[in-house]
DNA sequence: GGTCTGACTAGGT
DNA sequence: AACCTAGCCAGAC
């Protein structure tokens, strides 16, 4: 396992519940914004479910989530478990939370 | 060690 | 507003 991955996990685990962040935002936390790709990276192998990675969304809010096992439909689940609202777009294709409501502001 | 791929993004059509 | 393109970085081969 490498420290990059080491530190997505640990960066993810700190959102709060309740809210979401984007690949573009955990990547800039780790110091290299430009990286977001590989953050998504990073989360397709998450080991186990002890990390939040449902509160990981695109900038945009979209829930682009591709995994073999997990589908975006579970994640809206997970999320709205959490009190996140999340709009569904083209009759459920494709679902989106409000990123100016839910976005995880640093204090 | 070069190439390809992708849970991304910002900017342009 | 939906779609396309070009940069990005880390992994897999």
């Amino acid at each position: 396992m490498s420290d990059f991955y080491q530190k997505v996990y640990a960066t993810v685990k700190k959102i709060p519940k309740g809210n979401v962040a984007s690949y573009g935002q955990i990547a800039t936390l780790l110091g290299n914004p430009m990286s977001a790709r590989s953050v998504g990276w990073a989360l397709r192998a998450v080991p186990d479910s002890d990390i939040p990675w449902h509160r990981v969304v695109s900038s945009s809010g979209h829930l682009t989530i591709a995994h073999p096992d997990v589908s975006a439909e579970s994640q809206k689940l997970l999320l709205e478990s959490e009190g996140v609202t999340v709009t569904a777009d083209n009759k459920n294709k494709l679902f989106k939370v409000d990123m100016i409501t839910y976005q995880w502001k640093l204090s």
